[in-house]
DNA sequence: ATGACTGCAAAGCCTTTGCACGCAA
DNA sequence: TTGCGTGCAAAGGCTTTGCAGTCAT
């Protein structure tokens, strides 16, 4: 589902890609923006629809080769929401982040955030011996609808 | 990685897998003794590979069928510690239990465990409007050889 | 005996790769 | 001008499905 345009990020996106050197082309730029508009979980099949829709349609394999090379300079997250599918979700600068509680049933993916969890995390990824760059919480159950 | 075998989950497994009303076919048997060897991640494949290499081997078709049904009964939980590939990890079933750091480079996988990690995942789990039934939390960066 | 279970091969599906053309710098 | 970026189609790789034979009960 499309949110408001995040520019800040974009704009963050389009400058550190530059500054690793790729290009502005036009299928990369279009994906950075498409990512603007989602806060949440997208695939890269919903992003290849949505810019299809806005009459700005994007090859496919672009769509996937701009998804791995911002995942890889850490301006995505990549994490599976559904089985076998990966969803991407904005990496802000900030750091602030949220984490999901899925639907085994029908799909439906709630975003929480929370301080404490995130203390938790933090003092967990210090003791362990690697260097954690990222983390991700995923909770699964029934929603209330599919509960009933 | 094998470890030594769990025969109390093996025997939980297979007792409800009773229970359920499913038949105990040579397959089915077979991969419960072999994830009975596995306490941490174990793909779909190498569970393949065991059953080959202790002369039992089981089709693959029927390896997937069996994965599925364990998970659906709760004795197994699924997730993506490679990109890609799905990765299946007994339940015990007194709640007891842990996460991982995966590395990036690699695909090293740390288990570790945390108290209160798992208290407060606890807490926002009851706040969220689901019935979580699992969870999982994933640390990714560069383990110590990677990082050098 | 009967329907569940199994194995093999084929099909599915998301994702990646090969290649020739176009475009940013 | 140079070689990165893009699109299309084909290939990949894990997982699922169809189907006929087998086995548990």
């Amino acid at each position: 589902m499309a949110t408001a345009r995040d520019t800040a990020w974009e704009e963050h996106a389009l400058e550190m890609l530059g500054e690793a050197g790729y290009r502005r082309g036009g299928a990369r730029t279009a994906v950075v923006e498409a990512l603007a508009h989602h806060d949440c979980a997208v695939t890269a099949l919903e992003l290849e629809e949505d810019l299809r829709r806005d009459e700005a349609p994007v090859g496919r394999a672009s769509i996937y080769r701009a998804l791995e090379r911002l995942e890889e300079l850490g301006l995505l997250q990549r994490f599976e929401a559904a089985r076998g599918i990966a969803s991407y979700e904005r990496v802000n600068p900030s750091g602030h982040h949220h984490h999901h509680a899925i639907c085994r049933r029908c799909g439906r993916i709630e975003p929480f955030e929370d301080r404490s969890l995130e203390r938790a995390i933090e003092r967990v990824s210090a003791a362990v011996p690697f260097e954690i760059a990222e983390h991700d919480v995923t909770l699964r159950g029934l929603c209330k609808s599919c509960a009933d």
